[in-house]
This record gives C-alpha cells, sequence and structure tokens, in this order.
DNA sequence: ACAAAATTGGACCTGCAAGTCCAAAACCCG
DNA sequence: CGGGTTTTGGACTTGCAGGTCCAATTTTGT
C-alpha cells in the first residue's frame, strides 16, 4: 500500500524532510509554512502532498522522527560506551558541546508542544526517544556496576531517570536563558553523585 | 497613560486572564481561539481589544506573568522556608502532588516555545522565574549549610542549578510519558545527594 | 517503444481567526 | 444632573495558509 515509491520519489522526499527540519530548526514550529518549506527544499504543492497526503501533520511527523533519531545519532558512539568514567566524562564533553553549539535552536521543542497535544503520534515518537535514551544511560550505569566503579546499592533505572531529567531540564533552561550552565550542573553533579556512591557503600 | 483603568475595567480586565489562562492549561496555546476566550469569560472582541490593544501577543504575555507568578506561589510557604530536611521534603512532596495533580497541563509549556520564540517578553518572564526559583531554593541550601546541614564545600548556586534542571526535566517528562517517575527520581536523588554531602566532608 | 504508474508544477479554492470600526450603554465626577 | 470618558457588543473586513485539483512530464517495466 505504501508500496510505491521509486529512488527518485525517495529521494525527493527525503529532500523534503530534511529542508523542513531544518527550517524548523531554524525559525520554529510555528512560524514555518508549507510555502517556506516549498521555498527552502525546491519542492512543489503538488509534491508536498503527495509525499504527505495529510499535509502539515504528516509532515511535521516525519519530521519528528527524523529529529528524534538524530538526536541519539549525535551522541554515539559514546552513549552506546559508558564503560568507565573517561568515557563517560567524554559523552559529557560531547552532549554540552553539541547543545551549546545548538543554543537556542532545539529540534524538539516546539514538536513537544505544538504536535504533542494534537497528534497522538507525536507524543509517542517523543516518548520512544526519551525511552531509549535513558535505557542507554541505565545499560551504562550497570555496565559500571559491574566493574565496581558504582555501587550496586544504586537502582540504574532511576539514576538513568534522574540524570535524563537533569538533561531534559537542562536543555530546557538552555532555551530561555542562552547558557548551559544548568546543564552542566545537572550533568556533573549527577554524575559526581554516581562516582561518590562507589566511595562511600 | 496606562492609567486609565476604572474598577470595573481592572475586574473585566483580570477575569479575562484568568479565563484565558484556564483555557491555554486546558487544551494548549496553539488550541485556544480569542473566539474561545470570548466564550469561556462571557467578554465581547471589543473588550479583549480594549484591554490589549495588541491582541493576542499582549493577551497571551499578560498570560504568561499570570501563570509564572502562580507557579511560585503554589510552592509557598514551603519554597522560602527550606530550613530543615523535613521541610525539604515538605517542599518536594508539595512539588509532586502539584505536578502530579496538573499532569500534562502544564501552563508554561507552550507559552516557551509558542510565544517564547516570537515574542522578546515571553523570554523575559520565563527567564525572571527561572531565576528566582533557582534563587529561592540556593537560599535553601546556604541555609542549611550555615547550620551544618550540607556541607560547605557545595556550591549553592551550581546545587540549585541542578536541582532546577531536574525538576524541569522532570516536568517536561511528565509532559511526554504521563508518569511523575522523572521528577521523583531527579529530586529524591539531587536532595539526597545533598544530604550526603555532610556526611562524607 | 509503449502503456501504466509515479512524479511534478502551479493555479485555484476555502475557511478561519485576527484585527478593525463604530455606535450604544454604563460609569465617573463636578 | 450632564458632559466627558470608559466600557461593551458585535457586524464587518482582510489576509493568509492549508488544502484541492488536474494536466503536463518523467520514469518504470516488459
Amino acid at each position: 500500500m505504501t508500496r510505491a515509491l521509486t529512488r527518485k520519489g525517495e529521494a525527493t522526499r527525503a529532500r523534503i524532510v530534511a529542508g523542513a527540519a531544518a527550517e524548523i530548526r531554524e525559525r520554529g514550529v510555528d512560524e514555518v509554512r508549507l510555502e517556506d518549506v516549498m521555498a527552502h527544499t525546491g519542492a512543489s504543492k503538488g509534491q508536498l502532498f503527495h509525499y504527505f497526503p495529510d499535509g502539515k501533520e504528516e509532515l511535521l511527523l516525519a519530521v519528528a522522527q527524523h529529529e528524534a533519531d538524530q538526536v541519539l545519532l549525535d551522541q554515539e558512539p559514546m552513549l552506546s560506551n559508558l564503560t568507565s568514567w573517561p568515557a563517560w566524562l567524554a559523552w559529557r564533553d560531547r552532549l554540552i558541546e553539541r547543545y551549546r553549539a545548538q543554543g537556542v535552536k532545539c529540534p524538539l521543542n516546539g514538536l513537544l508542544g505544538q504536535t504533542g497535544r494534537r497528534a497522538p503520534g507525536a507524543q509517542a515518537i517523543v516518548t520512544g526517544l526519551m525511552w531509549r535514551w535513558q535505557n542507554a544511560i541505565a545499560d551504562g550505569v550497570r555496565h559500571m556496576q559491574s566493574t565496581g566503579d558504582i555501587s550496586a546499592d544504586v537502582d540504574a533505572d532511576r539514576a538513568a531517570a534522574a540524570l535524563l531529567a537533569g538533561i531534559q531540564g537542562g536543555v530546557l533552561l538552555l532555551l530561555s536563558t542562552g547558557k548551559t550552565d544548568h546543564l552542566e550542573a545537572a550533568l556533573d553533579l549527577t554524575i559526581d553523585s554516581l562516582r561518590a556512591s562507589s566511595r562511600t557503600a
């Protein structure tokens, strides 16, 4: 049913999604009109509705998925290799560097509020992203526990949840303050408290 | 210049802001039309533009301010009295209870994304809220340091920044998951790490 | 090469929500 | 009471962005 895209079709579709994503990152979801996407990607209105029959909502959903995947990809290979304290720090540095460069342009900020409430699918995308993210962190915590670098008393999932919350909040605060201070503080203090756990226990 | 509101005028204006705020909390910023506000508050279009000459944007700004003030008020008197561990826990419980009840209806969620990018004023409102919030927490940390319940080695502002980030992230995750798990984990682990600081130091 | 199917361009339609305008009513104050 | 001002109601205008439609063109498969 959905199998009707030629090579060229796939390419066009991908170009539209990527272009729309860039446009949204740059100017915010609710500032981007279909016409902007057309201008920016060189696509016609016919193309837009050919590849996204349900219009803007469907396009936004595709963009959300695209951006969600990117968020985790940008943390690799560090995120999947949290096997030593230097590795944790490398991941920490990558995160901060990445968000510092990105500044106010958070890809998912608007997508949560904008599509999140109305589109049930967008909610699922964000939830899925957070779930994968938290699991990757929890895996890292468990690995450190296996090597004795983190106390076995620590609840890995709970610690990962707290760390993820700190990251999300840090990014949110970056959006309004323009500074990465909160992100850094949350990461550093939470990670430090994990390190301390092995010494006190 | 702005001084031209009779008693009745003030009342009407306040009624519009409160009604619009409720409406937005309930259904999200971008789902609320001026007509919805009119219906919900019993105000006419003439009134809306009489009290908010710059239209929707100005109204949204007033709503944002109203909601921002409310966020801190809802944490009182706990937030201003973080002078003992039981007091911290009471504050923690109040926060969780409040957000659990509120669920997905975060007053400022959309206001950040929606007006945040375009209206420079909304940005300022949110920043101001975060600043006041963080300061209140930092004051609590400093008080606990003065009584020796928290190690003097702790950087109060940095700790407050991390805690605030955890809260914001926890709320954000509440919005997409519907669970308060992250908020609880972030609060508990961060506060526990502050408690631990006095014992290890 | 040719028919069927996918792709593309762009003119056109439509609905809606913000914003305008003005005249009627209520209100304030000497 | 009476003139000026604020407050109120609601009809009307306007612009625009999403969505529709279809005909022209290219691609695909045999």
